[in-house]
RNA sequence: UGAGCUAUGGUGUAACGGUAGCACUACAGAUUUUGGUUCUGUCUGUCUAGGUUCGAAUCCUAGUAGCUCAACCA
């Protein structure tokens, strides 16, 4: 039975430090900086990390990197928080970079003691040019030899607010000739005189991220620092800080993030798609966002699924977004309550229906996958709305649904009897009139007549009504990003499409938030979270398989 | 054109010198009061060229391709 799943390669590291008795239980850490949304690729970051630790018994911290004072703000602290949680994952400590900053300064001092760190009077400019390129080597600044002591005053007076935004910044003194960029002694920090969300005004400089995030790790144990594959070049840094400062060693480790056809997935697109309203918001249903993929309809469980399911490793990758939907599909199915909504209604009128009979109440299961689910009452009717797309008066070969003269089952009700398709004076079909078979009710069939198709329909009298937003793919190409020019001519015009006036069965009248609803025959359903007030808005998660729409597509 | 990382079906991901497996997709069929679900089956793969070895996806060498690195962003 011991059906082992095999490890990733992070995992395996792990199991050897465990193994070799490095470490006895692990800490890993999510680290957002906090100045935008989470997406669907931080949740692959956030199970990895936070699924590790469950694994190997230890914790995993919640730690903003926010050593930017001008682009982080409380409001996406907030949302970070909602949406990890939502994800279901619990953080032992919820911390800031910026709790670290005084701790910081004195490693920056001690640096500079050992004659390690240099202020730099460099404009970024002259910085830059110095750097030399990846096939040249760098240039030392003239600032670089300065003497400890003059170090140590200069940047106790940039703290002080002495001087302006970008007239001096403080240095590693590594090596100018490094074949990695980022060993050119990198800035450490630089002077922000700017107000930040936790800090407020007390910092006019700030650390940049090399010199926040390995310490940050270290200071709290973590063991195991996993980031995306661009850190790697970074690495080196990230060790040379511990050695010099002679602390805890966190270790970097990197993978590759997580690319999904059909969409984008940097921040600076997203944010451009909200800002020049190709969207309405962070959290539109066709954002590949975790606030959008919630209101989308997406659930904790399929998110968690499907992370599991792409796997870690380290090489570039384009993943189907059909997998996503193959999981969301997976769970809803299980937990989705069926019901019947018409969109597009053509009327029938059950000629041989009597016209006296009240309301007929007729039974449905809430969901057949799950034999203990409830079942609610669909009333019936003379006049019944179904599909337009249900009924063909010349039907092609394979063709399961209604036409003239043919027979349909209606679901949870009777089969009926297409016999005439009555037209206005444009030749529109108005409405059908059909027969029903009074013998052939659902559980209770004594007609003996099988036919192929089943249709959902709803009852005219009792029939409430509801908007319900159909979304498609946000793009049309698979991969926007690495196509020619701007990735926005590639967008889908159509990933929005609006049923004002859908025609559901009266049961949705009891709609509810946290519940999610198949439609019969038309795909997964929840509730708008940010439109359903007097009215009923259902946003669709995503279709079902069609695998007649594929026949026709064949022709 | 310096340095680093990576190459396994259409897409992901395993195989740790010994039968190339799993999932998604696609296709075919069975079941079905959702053209859904479920079940069965089929197709398709080790970047190239050399080498080491009884044996190579795996080790070595050389190519090739993709990605990354020159922010006072993270």
């Amino acid at each position: 039975m011991s059906e082992e799943k095999s490890l990733n390669f992070i995992e395996e590291i792990i199991e050897e430090d465990l193994k070799s008795g490095k470490y006895n239980s692990i800490i890993t850490r999510f680290p957002p900086e906090p100045n935008g949304y989470l997406h669907i690729g931080h949740a692959k970051s956030i199970c990895l990390n936070f699924g590790l630790s469950k694994k190997y018994g230890g914790y995993t911290n919640l730690r903003f990197d926010d050593t930017n004072p001008v682009t982080e703000e409380t409001e996406y602290v907030e949302s970070i928080k909602e949406d990890v949680k939502w994800l279901g994952f619990e953080w032992k400590n919820e911390l800031f970079a910026s709790d670290y900053f005084e701790q910081l300064y004195a490693f920056a001092l001690t640096l500079i003691r050992k004659g390690l760190a240099y202020v730099d009077d460099s404009s970024a400019e002259e910085i830059a040019a110095m750097k030399g390129t990846p096939t040249e080597p760098g240039k030392d600044s003239p600032f670089r030899n300065r003497s400890i002591e003059e170090n140590l005053q200069l940047f106790e007076e940039m703290r002080a607010g002495k001087y302006p935004d970008g007239s001096r910044v403080l240095r590693a003194k590594i090596d100018m000739a490094s074949p990695n960029m980022h060993m050119r002694d990198p800035v450490i920090y630089r002077i922000k005189h700017a107000h930040h969300h936790r800090t407020a005004d007390k910092w006019c400089i700030y650390p940049m991220y090399d010199f926040a995030h390995g310490q940050s790790d270290s200071i709290e144990n973590v063991t195991h620092s996993i980031c995306t594959l661009e850190f790697i070049p970074h690495r080196e840094l990230y060790e040379w800080f511990i050695n010099k400062l002679e602390i805890f060693p966190s270790r970097q480790y990197e993978f590759a993030r997580l690319n999904l056809t059909y969409t984008v997935m940097s921040k600076r697109k997203l944010l451009q798609l909200v800002q020049e309203k190709y969207v309405e918001s962070w959290d539109d249903p066709r954002m590949p966002t975790i606030s959008g993929l919630r209101r989308r309809g997406y659930t904790p469980e399929s998110i968690r699924d499907f992370c599991d399911r792409i796997g870690v490793a380290k090489r570039e990758n384009l993943i189907d977004v059909g997998l996503l939907e193959f999981c969301v599909r997976e769970h809803l199915n299980k937990v989705a309550l069926r019901r019947m909504v018409v969109f597009d209604p053509l009327k029938v009128v059950i000629t041989n229906y009597p016209e006296t009979q009240g309301a007929e109440m007729l039974v449905g299961e809430d969901n057949p996958e799950d034999p203990a689910s409830a079942n609610r009452e669909i009333p019936f009717g003379k006049e019944l709305y179904i599909e337009r797309e249900d009924f063909m008066e010349n039907p092609p070969k394979k063709f399961f649904r209604l036409f003239p003269g043919g027979m349909v089952r209606l679901k949870h009700a009777y089969i009926i009897k297409c016999d005439e398709a009555i037209k206005d004076e444009a030749g529109n079909i108005t409405e059908l009139h059909c027969t029903y078979i009074p013998e052939s009710k659902s559980g209770s069939d004594t007609s003996g007549i099988n036919v192929k198709g089943t249709l959902h329909w709803v009852a005219v009298q009792n029939a409430i009504t509801a908007e319900v937003r159909l979304y498609d793919r946000l793009f049309q190409v698979e991969d926007p990003s690495s196509e020619e020019g701007d990735f926005k001519d590639y967008i889908n015009e159509n990933s929005l499409q609006t049923v004002t006036t859908a025609y559901a069965e009266p049961a949705l009248k009891n709609a509810k938030m946290n519940e999610r609803y198949q439609f019969l025959r038309k795909g997964y359903f929840t509730l708008d979270t940010k439109d359903t007030y007097a009215r009923l808005v259902f946003n669709r998660t995503v279709t079902l398989k069609d695998t007649w729409a594929k026949e026709q597509k064949k022709g």
